[in-house]
DNA sequence: TGCAAATATTTGAATATCAATATATACACA
DNA sequence: TGTGTATATATTGATATTCAAATATTTGCA
């Protein structure tokens, strides 16, 4: 029945997390992390082309993720709520804990085949490539 | 000194969050909350070809989000950090808050000019489209 | 009104993603 | 060894994303 409404969650859901996967974006959400800043101020500090920030600016306003707000010929971007930053967070945390996973396999790896067999029978981790 | 590493770091955190930017892999992995599960039962229950479960299994995998195990002819697969919930709920209720934002909104520019107008004065959310 | 500064939008080319199809591999069992 | 089942990989065409360059809009001020 509401299998459909599903399906649009689904999407809706896969469709705000895309505010996360342009670096320019990560880097421009974590320079409002100490509150609200200008287009310029951005392009500056983040040496990105003001066209640049402005178009990714419009793609988190599009999703909701930021207010702008006018003062004078300046446009001032904040967050829309904090709840971004701890997605961040968590995902930059799981980035950096699968990085030292794979440490500890190559090291395991260049251990001899005997104990790296024996650490990575049970699951696989990044089968192929 | 480390501008380049900053950048690297940027563009694999975005690059770890492509995870949840499709609706299909979200769903996988909502089936692999609890616990894990074999490639042909995850297209059963989502009702989607072997094909496609099996290539956002192996974009999954090659991002160090799910471990696989061989179990006879089937392979099994789990989530290897818990944290993925974590921020795919984040990201939801992120989501949730925004659709509730927009119908309020709606609501008050329905409850005419004046008193909208004051709502959304300070902070634009969402100018243009 | 006219000009300059700040920001936004549009456009086009390069690249990436997606779903579907076809093909390949690995295993179980006879 | 041969066959069937489960899963993986490769290819292809359609669509989406990205960046940068050009252009447009808005505001402040002379």
């Amino acid at each position: 029945m509401n299998d459909e409404l599903n399906r649009k969650l689904y999407e809706m859901h896969a469709e705000i997390c895309k505010v996360l996967t342009n670096p320019k974006r990560i880097e421009i959400l974590n320079l409002l992390r100490d509150g609200e800043r200008s287009v310029g101020d951005l392009a500056l500090i983040a040496e990105l082309p003001q066209t640049s920030v402005s178009q990714h600016l419009a793609f988190l306003r599009q999703k909701g993720m930021v207010l702008s707000r006018r003062d004078g010929s300046s446009i001032y971007y904040a967050v829309a709520n904090e709840k971004i930053f701890s997605a961040m967070d968590i995902m930059k945390e799981l980035l950096l804990e699968n990085l030292q996973a794979d440490q500890e396999l190559v090291a395991g790896l260049a251990g001899g085949p005997v104990t790296a067999g024996a650490t990575v029978k049970k699951y696989r981790r990044k089968a192929g490539q």
